[in-house]
DNA sequence: TAATGTTATGTTATAATATTACATCTCCAG
DNA sequence: CTGGAGATGTAATATTATAACATAACATTA
């Protein structure tokens, strides 16, 4: 149950197939050790994520669950996906709309992401809870901060070569 | 049509109404120099930003401009908001689907939000272009970030104190 | 094991956000 | 005054998300 957390895995050269069931694994052991139910619709659901290093909306989701037989109607997937967002197996990217498995072995992190606008593939970085200025700006005028969405939008090393 | 340029002003008490005045001024100015329209449907709108501290969905907007005798189908808001975003008076707050008035005087910032989760004021801040870690972690994997989401979302000083 | 409470799922309906497509109008350059 | 570009008006529709309620699965304990 232990993994690597390698900043931006999805933009690097890896075993995939091997990189999610791992991180699969890893989640079961987590809702195990918390008494979370990973119930099929929820592991499903995250299985997609992890197979995919794009984000996934919950209509695409809901797709691939109907295929299953699981249910077919928006709340399933948004369910699910309330689910393991709240228990930081995966996360909103707000910008696409759209979701992404957790690349992360250790809770409480306020996660960064770069969002390819070529190939859409989305990687995760760390961020310092309140990156630089704004934590800076925020203490300074008595804010205070419970959560961050940090997106960055721009080309990947490999859509960079590829005539963008 | 200078205009000062406070961190986090939404937060602080100040004449509104004039703060308001005098941003709808700079942008006229910036407009005529710029050889930008600022047509009746992207004044009024950037009017009904300014007169509010808080994000506004595309569809409030759209109530107001429909009392106005401005246009009522979605698209009429969606292109004054596309306008005022591409030239920078305005910024989509991607956590809300909403927008905001740009509260800064010089062009090519990153901006980066403050929105309170009990009142919904938003304040703008300002964040260097790649914030701390999430620069390094792009630089070193070779990502090029064209633009950033920058949000975090908590409880203003206000709305501490009272019972949150 | 039956009764009960809690959590999860299924399903219908609808709300909220956003875009496409096309007709019309306005303004300015020529 | 006319042609073209940009802006607006409008209808239709796509996409994302939630509310509300019925049913099913699971856990506890009487």
């Amino acid at each position: 149950m232990t993994r690597t957390d390698p900043e931006a895995l999805a933009f690097a050269q890896h075993d995939h197939g091997a990189c999610a069931a791992d991180a699969l694994d890893y989640a079961r052991g987590v809702c195990e050790q918390q008494g979370l139910r990973l119930t099929p619709v929820r592991e499903r659901v995250l299985q997609l994520l992890l197979e995919s290093h794009n984000a996934l909306g919950a209509y695409d989701l809901l797709e691939k669950l109907k295929a299953d037989g699981l249910g077919s109607q928006p709340p399933v997937a948004y369910r699910a996906l309330e689910f393991l967002v709240a228990h930081g197996f995966a996360h909103k990217i707000e910008r696409l709309n759209a979701f992404v498995a957790c690349s992360r072995t250790h809770s409480g992190h306020s996660p960064a992401f770069m969002i390819c606008r070529q190939c859409h593939q989305v990687a995760e970085a760390h961020a310092t809870l309140a990156s630089g200025k704004l934590g800076q700006a925020a203490k300074s005028i008595g804010f205070k901060i419970e959560k961050t969405v940090i997106e960055a939008e721009g080309l990947c090393p490999a859509c960079q070569g590829s005539g963008a």
